[in-house]
RNA sequence: GGGCUCGUAGUGAAGCUGGCCUAUCACGCCUCCCUGUCACGGAGGAGAUCGCCGGUUCGAAUCCGGUCGGGCCCGCCA
């Protein structure tokens, strides 16, 4: 008999069928057993009060791989209104070894377990509360893919073992490469950027390696970054529109899609612009309203402290109705190379998404004049005939336009969209500075 | 890299101003009872050298030192 999937049960009433499966729960009541099995489609009450069918599954754990073949029952008492019944159990893959924790309840997402959550997620992702964290995260990466192909971006993939570090920033892990040194890409910038040249405009998902020995609950070493790049841009207000139309979109689809799931997982309600703008403060002006506000004083003003995104969170939130908010025009000082300035008022076209709380993608606008850039290239102390730059110049050398684009870190997206507290929550298998398996 | 915290059955917690601790509770597990459970219920049972090493003490889960492993925050970064 061929199998049916539980959530079909229902257009099979009175119909003997076969169901397969993980053994989820078992309430043994004596003369009267409820067996719940577990499919990719959802779980599905049995009733087995044959005794030599109930015996098949004593010892056996929650886990095992077994079918129930029955008729399928109307009846209001059945969660989902109906149940198998004259069941005939077949166990194929018995499961005899208490499993470790519990999986068909919500599993602890306290910090001080999280140790435990991961050290058994092989287990956990079997749990149903688990399983909507990543069923969101797949569809919020769906969406995007949506949006951005609908829009003209090309996905593309390029290569995570590279030559040397070039981007600067973060630090960089090294590996033996044969009888040279390679180093995890800490991301796609460069080739993002040399892919302008031919489609315009192009996005990649992808992992990107940060060495950084940073223990917080929004980073880790490994990280799935979205990174976009869009050529002829008209300035940066096109692509900080672009990126907050896409994050809007996004979370307006998936609050939508996922009600339900999104409640049983205590997200809190969405708010965002109902004109569809994501609303905007530089830099300088949130320090000082952060300042004025709090009474703190910021020593360094290159970039923003956690609190003060925290802070200006809360402020566009309640003042603004928006869970998105973008800080602009970050100073001179904190420019990189690739960098476009803008000389008019010593700010760099950068800015920086935040929302609820963190900075989930870096928003700026390149320079994408060859003599500009071999000139901050050089100012910034870099060798511009090193290898490493040699092929990225050579795409401004013979033609980018004007461009911009982003890096998005998808798993603190995941994780904000939720309301997770970790972002290693918001990830399947996480990476970070003590721990690299499973 | 800096600061602050935590470590007790498989899991989650209580005890931790030293002795009523032969370490408590809940879930899970095992045995038995139970014909409408859905966090089933009831009776019983097994399961912990209190992270590790050392010290103080008549006596340490409890105090002290070290060590290992977590977590949170800062810095850095996305």
């Amino acid at each position: 008999m061929s199998r049916v999937l539980v959530r079909d049960l229902a257009t099979k009433h009175n119909e003997t069928v076969t169901i397969e499966g993980w053994l989820h729960k078992k309430r043994l009541l004596g003369g009267l057993n409820f067996i719940t099995l577990r499919d990719r489609s959802g779980i599905a009450q049995s009733l087995i009060e044959d005794k030599d069918e109930i015996e098949k599954l004593r010892g056996l754990q929650i886990g095992t791989v077994f079918s129930l073949t029955g008729m399928v029952t109307p009846d209001e008492r059945a969660p989902g209104g109906a149940e198998l019944h004259d069941v005939k159990v077949e166990v194929q893959v018995p499961v005899t070894d208490e499993p470790p924790i519990e999986i068909d309840k919500p599993i602890s997402h306290k910090s001080e377990n999280l140790d435990t959550l991961f050290e058994y997620r092989v287990l956990n992702v079997r749990n149903l509360q688990e399983q909507k964290i990543f069923k969101i995260r797949a569809s919020i990466l769906a969406n995007i893919r949506e949006y951005l192909t609908k829009n003209e971006f090309v996905e593309i993939q390029t290569p995570k073992l590279l030559a040397e570090a070039t981007e600067g920033g973060a630090e960089v892990f090294k590996l033996d490469y044969f009888d040279k040194t390679a180093t995890l890409a800490q991301s796609p910038q460069f080739y993002k950027q040399i892919m302008v040249g031919a489609y315009e405009r192009v996005f990649e998902i992808a992992a990107a390696y940060r060495a950084e020995p940073s223990a917080t609950t929004r980073h880790m070493t490994e990280t799935m970054m979205l990174d976009i790049e869009m050529g002829f841009v008209s300035g940066h207000d096109e692509v900080l529109d672009t990126v907050g139309d896409m994050t809007i979109n996004t979370l307006n689809r998936i609050y939508s899609d996922h009600a339900n799931d999104l409640k049983s997982l205590n997200a809190p309600e969405l708010k965002l612009p109902s004109d569809g703008k994501v609303p905007r403060f530089t830099i300088a002006k949130i320090h000082e309203m952060y300042e004025a506000a709090t009474k703190n004083t910021v020593e360094d003003k290159k970039d923003l402290t956690p609190d003060e995104e925290k802070w200006i969170c809360e402020y566009a939130r309640k003042e603004l109705g928006s869970d998105l908010v973008y800080a602009t025009e970050f100073p001179l000082a904190a420019a990189k190379f690739y960098h476009k300035r803008n000389v008019e008022n010593g700010t760099v076209y950068w800015g920086d998404l935040l929302f609820r709380g963190v900075e989930i993608a870096t928003v700026p606008l390149r320079e994408n004049n060859y003599q500009k850039m071999v000139e901050q290239m050089k100012e910034a102390g870099l060798d511009v005939t090193h290898e490493g730059f040699k092929y990225y110049l050579q795409a401004f050398k013979y033609g980018l336009p004007e461009h911009g684009g982003c890096g998005y870190g998808i798993d603190r997206l995941v994780q904000k969209a939720i309301g997770l507290n970790n972002i290693k929550e918001a990830t399947l298998f996480p990476r970070d500075i003590n721990r690299l398996t499973p």
